[in-house]
DNA sequence: GTTAGCACTCTTCTCGGTCGAGTGCTAAAC
DNA sequence: GTTTAGCACTCGACCGAGAAGAGTGCTAAC
């Protein structure tokens, strides 16, 4: 953790300040502070620690002689050096073992019930991203004829998801001519990474003739769509919640809300913000306005990414207005991330 | 259409009041209607007429001293006995045809577009159901190894929909057991319908043996989940649209809103509403209170069925605020859903 | 049956005043 | 030098009065 920069009291009065802001979601006044915690100075020197607090840009009033909330850097600093990451309880834990069980042999509903779950214990609007193509490798392809000029193209990864699509041919395929693409295509594919799925099969496109070559190239097409996908590989849970708190109570505010939450590539991008950002914890936040994203000045992302087999497969994350307690759910959300990943690694064997 | 037991005077003011509050979306006074499509009676001719019309029960005042709304009743008399239903402009038309070509090779990727489509046009939402599962056949199924332990199940109907699921074993599969288990499977279960295909594969468990008779069970099992995933086979589109209506200015009713929307069940069912109410038109419109559903007041939905070899197999329709053109509407629904019809026809060959 | 006139009702907007929370500053106390 | 008490000041929230405006219902005349 970063050492603060701050007098012991200046972080004790940012630290107040926000604890009661996040509770409340009232401007805190200086006698709030002394009577809340109970402190042994009076409000004129809480006063004048705030009015410094604001000098440094850490916590604002909306209009003179109003309470101060804590800016973005307020939020930051708080995040960075004050704050200790609170442990899940017992009765939060032994909930998520429960309800994210080994019984989920789909990573699809893995996925699904995971970000259900944090919704519910957050009761903010949970994000949680399937394992990213980039990762994740080819374990399985097979086309199956369903009808005479219609097929499924079918790809497993290698953490248990599975993508279909479907083709139309023109001419009859033959379970001959499937059967011989597909141990094709598995002899040579297997373990490519999925992303490079289609650069290299482009490139052993020659190997293929007539029918067979149609096929391949019309697969490929297909391929070359996925990453267009990924924004769909996107499970939300719990935006209800966002709409109900005061922040919100603007209509124009819940608007624009609205419509970034239909912007599933964007909250995508919101994910990957700041996953650079080496840390002592897996957890990340990305608070208001540093994710440099239009209608997310009001709202904080607070984030952390899962493994599977020691590697960093995918993000999930809670949604929130930017007031939240970083505290609580960071340790949420780590905790989340480690059940899921386990979970993963031993559905991908 | 049904004969309106209305005076003719009677009858256009209705007209008059249900048009003015679609475009303006505020209460109709009678000087505004007399200016409106100059007429040549007066505005006290007109308030007795609207009198009437009020004790009728067709048109009501928020507040004494405020102009008219059409009530549910209202809206219904327009609707059944005054509207005719609009033709789309030539241009609607060729940019409907355009967008929605058989270059859509897959019935769900078909079924999104027409969605986007009808809600970009119609500036409304659009929901579109997939065709239901009680007129949908079995055309195809596979049981498709992936690895060792885990196996995909894969269900494609005669509509073009392609359905996966994840099996996962204890003991390992060799791909004979899965090809002759398909060979069975298709054997038996080709145009099955697909919600009997759950009840007929447990009357022949009996047939299977040792692994296949377990892979059989966990097939089962999947799906007789499936009717669940019905809601979520809908397309819904534009939602952003109905939080820009007047109407949902007040946050609470937006919020309502919003809730209502995350329901996909409840929104499947409404499509469902009024269906058997048969026309002369293959357009229905539920209007209000008519849908029986909290929070749906504010809302009306205009629907159609379409048809895929003369069978109705799935509806489509815009969902918008009461206050919307049902003329207008009328004619798009119909229009898309003979459109995604013939399309869908031509797919499914 | 239709219309002009008019009183009436109800909403919306604006304005001024009050209240209360909270601040900043100054001077005194520690 | 730091802390505190005291006090004037600022600003938003709330309230009620009053004016404006839209629209009606009723009555009497056409």
């Amino acid at each position: 953790m970063p050492e603060s920069k701050l007098t012991e009291r200046e972080q004790l009065i940012l630290q107040a300040v926000v604890h009661l802001y996040i509770t409340t979601a009232e401007p805190v006044g200086s006698r709030a502070i002394v009577k809340r915690f109970e402190l042994d100075i009076s409000p004129a020197t809480v006063r004048n620690v705030m009015s410094d607090l604001e000098d440094m840009g850490f916590i604002q009033q909306r209009h003179t002689s109003s309470g101060r909330i804590p800016t973005d850097n307020g939020y930051r600093h708080y995040v960075d050096c004050l704050m200790s990451i609170q442990e899940l309880t017992q009765s939060e834990r032994s909930r998520i073992e429960t309800h994210l069980t080994d019984q989920l042999n789909d990573a699809d509903a893995l996925l699904r019930q995971t970000s259900y779950l944090l919704a519910l214990i957050s009761h903010q609007t949970s994000i949680v991203e399937a394992p990213s193509l980039n990762v994740a490798q080819v374990e399985h392809v097979e086309i199956v004829p369903i009808s005479e000029h219609r097929l499924a193209f079918l790809l497993a990864d290698n953490y248990g998801g599975v993508r279909t699509m479907v083709l139309q041919t023109s001419k009859r395929i033959t379970p001959d001519d499937a059967q011989r693409l597909n141990r094709f295509l598995n002899e040579h594919f297997r373990h490519t990474p999925i992303d490079a799925f289609a650069s290299s099969l482009e490139s052993k496109l020659h190997a293929f003739i007539d029918e067979q070559r149609r096929l391949a190239e019309q697969a490929l097409d297909l391929l070359q769509m996925l990453p267009d996908n990924q924004s769909e590989r996107l499970f939300l849970e719990g935006t209800t919640q966002l709409f109900e708190q005061p922040e919100f109570r603007d209509i124009d505010k819940a608007r624009e809300l609205f419509g970034l939450l239909e912007e599933r590539d964007q909250i995508a991008g919101l994910l990957r913000v700041g996953i650079l950002n080496p840390k002592p914890h897996p957890s990340r936040v990305v608070i208001g306005s540093e994710a440099h994203q239009a209608g997310f000045e009001e709202l904080s992302l607070v984030s952390a990414p899962y493994e599977v087999d020691g590697k960093t497969v995918g993000m999930l994350g809670v949604l929130g207005p930017r007031r939240m307690s970083y505290s609580r759910l960071s340790g949420l959300v780590e905790y989340t991330a480690s059940r899921l990943g386990s979970l993963l690694t031993r559905l991908a064997r």
